[in-house]
DNA sequence: CCACATCCATGCCCCCAGGTTATAGAAGCA
DNA sequence: TGCTTCTATAACCTGGGGGCATGGATGTGG
């Protein structure tokens, strides 16, 4: 019997899940795509893998076996992935967004330096994931934004921060304004990533600066720019690196710089302890090599925010 | 990313064949069919997994250590399939042939009395794996025909023996005789089943009945029914157990008892020591008991041979 | 009590991936 | 030189996986 390890992931998201509409949404598939898919994994087994009701999917028993199952087969199936690339001299990076990866050609150049036998490859994750495919274990090391969830788990070494401003629709009355003071953006409806960013969704809600009690109001929640830029666009605010600036256009969105908004901290993530990985050592230690050097390294390839804050 | 595991498997049958065109005549798929998708799979993970060369395929460095890898992925996914199979109360029953199967309304029937709200399945094998998927981890235990390769790691009950035969082209001298002595088989072409099947195809080719030196003539190599009855329709030979006249039936084909041959043995086989598999204790028990009624419980199922041997 | 929201299931359509056959190209071997 | 034996390519067909729209069942709130 076969499958796709596609399918595992749709499982083990609608187990988790409860619900196919919620695993449909986190999944970005439709909700028949994955009624259609799940069926299809039980006609396979042979097993009847959920009990269907009202509220939702529940696990029967082999579903519950299954599930035990099927986080340690993918953890597997990764691990192959990242071993092989190992040994075929590849190193696989992770990064969010295009302003993160503005530090990434600084670091490809001082990793081949040290590893010239070595290839960099590059993958970018949404914003369902901060950790840019550690977390799923689907690359070696990965450019993240800190803080963000799980990060406790791995060996991050701080590269540079810029500052944070706000996206606004350009017709907002803010938008008038060359700069902005945070607490002017309290009670706007913000965008938000998905709850399971946890600490990551809260950062970027601007939450440590808050003072105490101005809960936020979420005016939408998305995972992937497009979506996130066309909810600024029709009337939403969203906190984002100043980077955004330049790699997120769009004529109806305009980006402030903010004052009372901490930086954004952009770091390099590998996990902490694994085998055959001492290249990863090698790429901590050449970018902290090229960190060394200081602001000009910064400047040099292009992160260093436009203004200094207004 | 994202594979299937029919993939995993080309993969294997690829790296220990070295050759896609052996792999593919394994596969029973065409070699331009695997071409791609080993192509495929080296994309997927952007890692050149073989050296393709004028003799074949070799692994590179980075194939090796996905080929260490890929039995554990199968057989972890195997195992989860059959852990899901019992926790849903599903016996997975492998058989070869529909002669075999006249044993299986039997095992199953007692298994019933044992373990009412099982559900037994039965699966199909071919003849490239005479373990009816014992081996490769794909049923919780099948009816097999003894000997064949590997058994030792498997508890077998032996269920009957009923008698083997020739299967002859119907324009064959032999074929106008009731009966058929093996020497006069001797130096006829016959049809074998692949040399991965060891054992089990030199018994089929009347190994040990061939009193030292007769080698055997191989006229065709098939694994399946169809090619079979077709290769002796077009002049080969082929033992066959006595059943096999009335589950593969060909209007050139007739089938003759033939003296001299010892009987097909069949046999309930089941791996020695895995957890959680009482019910198959449970299941040889039943078995067991039923045959203890003796030759009675063999009519009664039909396997009995429908003539003594001519 | 009805209207609405929220699930999952179904039907229809499109498109691509994976399969097949036929054939080309390269390389050893007689 | 011609034959065999590899893999690669091309052209084609089909099944299934995905999307959208909609239906059916079941709670829930006004």
């Amino acid at each position: 019997m076969d499958v796709d390890t596609r399918l595992l992931r749709y499982f083990a998201a609608v187990a988790e899940e409860g619900s196919l509409t919620g695993a449909a949404r986190r999944l970005f598939v439709s909700q028949p795509a994955l009624t259609k898919q799940i069926r299809r994994l039980e006609d396979d087994l042979e097993v009847r893998l959920f009990v269907r009701s009202r509220s939702g999917m529940a696990l029967t028993e082999a579903g519950r076996e299954f599930a035990s199952r099927v986080p340690a087969l993918l953890e597997g199936w990764d691990e192959a992935v990242r071993a092989t690339g190992r040994a075929a001299r590849v190193l696989r990076l992770g990064f969010l967004d295009a302003g993160a990866v503005g530090a990434v050609p600084q670091i490809i150049a001082e990793f081949r330096r040290a590893r010239p036998e070595w290839r960099v490859e590059l993958r970018q994750f949404d914003w369902s994931d901060p950790s840019a495919g550690l977390a799923r274990g689907e690359v070696d090391a990965a450019v993240v934004r800190l803080p963000f969830p799980g990060q406790e788990s791995f060996t991050i070494r701080e590269l540079f921060a810029e500052e944070r401003g706000v996206l606004l629709p350009v017709r907002h009355p803010l938008a008038a304004r060359p700069t902005v003071d945070f607490h002017e953006l309290w009670d706007e409806p913000f965008v938000a990533a998905g709850s399971e960013t946890g600490a990551w969704r809260e950062h970027w809600l601007g939450a440590e600066e808050r003072d105490g009690e101005h809960p936020v109001r979420i005016g939408a929640v998305t995972s992937r720019p497009d979506e996130w830029l066309g909810a600024v666009a029709s009337g939403c605010v969203a906190l984002a690196p100043a980077s955004a600036a330049r790699f997120h256009t769009r004529p109806d969105v305009v980006y402030r710089p903010v004052r009372g908004l901490s930086p954004s901290r952009v770091g390099l993530a590998r996990p902490r302890r694994r085998n055959g990985e001492a290249v990863l050592d090698e790429l901590v230690r050449a970018v902290a090599r090229r960190l060394s050097g200081g602001a000009s390294a910064r400047a040099e390839v292009g992160v260093e925010p436009r203004a200094g804050g207004g």
